[in-house]
DNA sequence: TTAATTTTAGGGGGAAACCCTGGTTTTTCT
DNA sequence: AGAAAAACCAGGGTTTCCCCCTAAAATTAA
């Protein structure tokens, strides 16, 4: 028997969620709450499996419970329920613990399935919420291509100096391991400078990684 | 009649994707290539909608081949084959501008409806590449928290100075900008660089970085 | 084969960063 | 309220960085 919790305000978005498991043959409805403070207590006292868990409660955010929830009670499993599918939430709630995101105009079948997914162990997202998290993916490009367009080229041997300078080494050093003189190194580095457009090395290191030049 | 372009460096293949579509209405085997340069030559002369490309070429990684496309045709939709599985592989390729990710052991119906999907303009994944994709977006937060938590902690004005080193401030600009000694701004750099564990500004730059120090 | 770029190298000088030590005041935590 | 941590300040000494300049050899492109 799958012991579910109902953790959303809104009470008559609760009472449908109810009436749609009471039916099912394999759920129970453990309990039901209001607000983060009281999941997090209700856990601590009941055996639950599964937390169908509003990620816009009053007191706290979602994400603050899952954080709370993961951290106290890891065996229980979270189902992220949201009116949002924006990318910056649910990335969000699943970076904290959550093991299925689905949207409140799911379906019947649908949220029954979500349910018996997340209790076998696997994770659970609704088509939609996929769509939103692989644009949210893909669109990350556009900002990195756009960027290494108006990127000057640098050279091989600058590509080299330039990683050596990000991981820490002195003008000395980096000489020394490429087997050239020191003037040579700062020659490079100079240039560098340059290029990227920085007045130290620190901005070299930051430009060089957000615009990943050393890979 | 969309126009099919494949390339994959294992003929075998090749012909068994082929013969798929040979059959298939609505569908025309433009051309096959065994390598990226190839593809990118292939493009400039003939009419293709959709390249189904191996993400493993011989000359060069199928992510350099879609950014070459993307930048070249972006009328061009990559359709991205692979045989791996592999959080880095999947978003790498979506990153340079893939719209869809299937894996080698697809069958038949399901390489259809990818190539129609993307063909209009949506995107597709296979189910198993969704579900990685979930994954690696979940356990981001592991290695986050982990990180965060042997991190040592960094104050509030540690934090600023951070901020302006990697700005490329100089210690003088820094002390001015907070009105504090400059000798204070060393003592925080100082500092920064005992927690961090780093060897100089550049270190401290990288180090703030990779660890999202900075937000 | 020129022309352009890259890589190499050097002198000299000033600024900045880094290291060490010491101290006071303020904030934060228990 | 007392202890601990953070923020503040400072001097002196050493190293590294950064900048100006020039310039030859090697590689690459036109």
């Amino acid at each position: 028997m799958i012991q579910v919790l109902i953790a959303d305000d809104h009470t008559m978005f609760v009472d449908g969620i109810e009436s749609i498991l009471l039916v099912e043959d394999g759920i129970h409805v453990a309990g039901r709450c209001y607000d983060g403070a009281s999941v997090i207590e209700f856990v601590k006292s009941n055996k639950v499996d599964i937390v169908l868990l509003d990620v816009n409660l009053p007191d706290m955010s979602g994400i603050e419970v899952c954080k709370q929830l993961a951290a106290s009670h890891p065996e229980v499993k979270v189902l992220a329920i949201s009116m949002y599918n924006e990318e910056s939430y649910v990335s969000e709630t699943l970076n904290h613990g959550a093991r299925g995101y689905i949207l409140k105009n799911t379906g019947r079948d649908e949220l029954l399935k979500a349910i018996r997914t997340v209790y076998s162990g696997a994770t659970y997202f609704s088509k939609d919420v996929t769509e939103t998290i692989m644009k949210g993916l893909m669109n990350r490009r556009k900002s990195s291509t756009k960027s290494t367009v108006d990127m000057p080229k640098i050279s091989r041997r600058e590509k080299e100096v330039l990683k050596l300078i990000a991981e820490e080494f002195t003008t000395q050093e980096i000489a020394d391991k490429l087997f050239i003189s020191l003037k040579t190194v700062e020659s490079h580095r100079s240039n560098l400078l340059a290029k990227l457009n920085a007045r130290n090395s620190a901005g070299l290191v930051r430009i060089s990684l957000e615009n990943h030049l050393l890979d």
